[in-house]
DNA sequence: CATCGCGTTCGGTGCTGCCGAACAGGGATG
DNA sequence: CATCCCTGTTCGGCAGCACCGAACGCGATG
């Protein structure tokens, strides 16, 4: 799917439409269990960000946003207004169509250089890119998802539009894959408790136990493999890195069209991102990767 | 100096003590001129986003951020909370310290999609990097002032932490005077009278006169440079580009070292910039700069 | 001309954002 | 061991301000 990004509407903004809740008072406002008093109207402005950001490109009018907003035209102006601002929006000067603004792109930048890892693993990924011809990315583990935050494209390379900042579906990438090969069964069945296995392709596994075979594969191999499993005609290969404190902090992986890999580099490419990740690892602290088999430390 | 973005802090949230403006009753709240009928609660959040971003790398206590913002822990931790719901902030683990969050990066990632210019223009700034063997740059122009949305690093080159997504000052980088060079006179005048030159380094221009003297220079050549007036041993070259109204729509740029670059490579350089800046205003169906002369179309 | 949509402004209501006080946990200090 | 300070957290309660709806001016479209 598009925009997947944890759904602030839903915990605290409870009705869409101008319904307002009437029945807890001045409760807490919202109690879906994890956001208890939080302040609406920023909530408001940062689903306002949100639906911008998944807008189109020429960006979205005033009475656009009112309505996928469901607030009044008044209230989305105070609110626009503000963050214009700031600089998160930004309007086109003919017939004010709102964009995200250059704010957006400083913090965008800023958080990458702030995040765990960062710029650090910028060359390890360049390296990778051209050793492999590829699109190499790396992914930090943000509550079990897989999350990009860095990319390089290869030499050449089709240009997937592959967005950054975005919790990609563990059970349907490589990178996610190879971080939940560090879990345990329960914690793998956690996770796809809760978010399901939705499929995305016929090749995408969908069911618990299927995935869990597919993990024990993952361990023995040492790397991770997408092959079609998200997008029709895309294969994928990634290995997890780890933080000092021995916790999977993330993972490394590659990219490029099925048809243009050859099954017997698999192998090589494996050692190729499996060398990268290391390299990572080293670079946080952590221990790198026994060489094959097991790889977390609490399997037991 | 560090961060440069628009202060919301003046426009809004007038007194950052607790002291809340005991006058207007339900007036506007605020009138510094620019900001009328504004969220104050989202203005302090915006805030609340841009002191985390300015902070160290491993991020702020919830009392660092409720001093910094001038309000009381509780509220701080309500925006703090609504913030890290919508994914733009990040509590890291052990001892709550807040950093920004991945739904940053996401909305960099897609604002400089978004933006006039996008990833459309990296391959000409990677073909620029690798020619030039410097980093390269582009920078849209955000009401007269050049803010960089691109980098790409030449091969080897140091790696400048040259910040996206902010404004930089016009008179001293050699992107804001290609930028100024379209301008009339006046409008550099009115410019610089609203933002002062401000002192970088011993080469920096700190009077209009000189430096609508370099403008002139920039106009004869072709290209803008910045000699050590922004850094101290840093050497920029910069040219403008057009969009498709013919106004200009911001500024390509290389960055490296003085000591690097033998003076008679300058020109040739500004050659291999000026291409480039021209395929990018090609991209936006904008005309090519006039090959030397007058640049802008209303120097009248 | 009539109509629709846009963005904008302005009052008034009462929800909700805000504060301060109080509580619990941890480290450092004596 | 007891004390201190600082952390993050919860809870009442007042009133400030966020919110809505109605009204206005504008341009494009029928």
């Amino acid at each position: 799917m598009g925009g997947w990004v944890r759904d602030v509407s839903a915990a605290v903004d409870g009705a869409p439409m101008s319904t307002q809740q009437p029945d807890g008072g001045a409760a807490p406002a919202g109690d879906d269990g994890t956001g208890r008093y939080t302040v609406r109207s920023v909530a408001r402005a940062m689903r306002l960000v949100q639906i911008v950001a998944d807008g189109p490109a020429n960006g979205l009018t005033l009475s656009d946003l009112a309505r996928s907003l469901g607030t009044s035209k008044s209230t989305t102006l105070a609110l626009a207004r503000t963050l214009t601002a700031a600089g998160m929006l930004r309007d086109a000067k003919p017939g004010p169509r709102y964009t995200l603004g250059t704010a957006a792109i400083r913090l965008g930048d800023i958080a990458r250089g702030q995040l765990p890892l960062g710029d650090l693993s910028r060359p390890l990924l360049t390296e990778l890119a051209e050793e492999t011809k590829m699109t190499s990315r790396l992914a930090i583990c943000d509550e079990g998802f897989p999350v990009f935050i860095e990319r390089v494209d290869g030499p050449g390379s089709v240009r997937f539009h592959t967005p950054l900042g975005q919790r990609e579906m563990p059970h349907a990438s490589a990178a996610g894959k190879a971080i939940l090969a560090t879990m345990t069964e329960q914690q793998v069945r956690d996770m796809c408790a809760q978010t399901g296995l939705r499929r995305r392709t016929s090749h995408t596994i969908t069911d618990v136990d299927s995935l869990l075979a597919n993990l024990e594969l993952v361990r023995s191999n040492g790397f991770a493999i997408d092959d079609e499993e998200d997008a029709e005609g895309i294969f994928c290969l990634g290995t997890a890195i780890f933080g000092h404190d021995g916790a999977v902090a993330g993972a490394v992986s590659v990219t490029g069209i099925k048809g243009d890999l050859p099954a017997w580099r698999v192998n090589e490419l494996g050692q190729a991102v499996r060398r990268a990740a290391d390299q990572v690892s080293e670079i946080l602290g952590g221990q790198r990767q026994k060489d094959t088999g097991r790889t977390g430390s609490e399997t037991a």
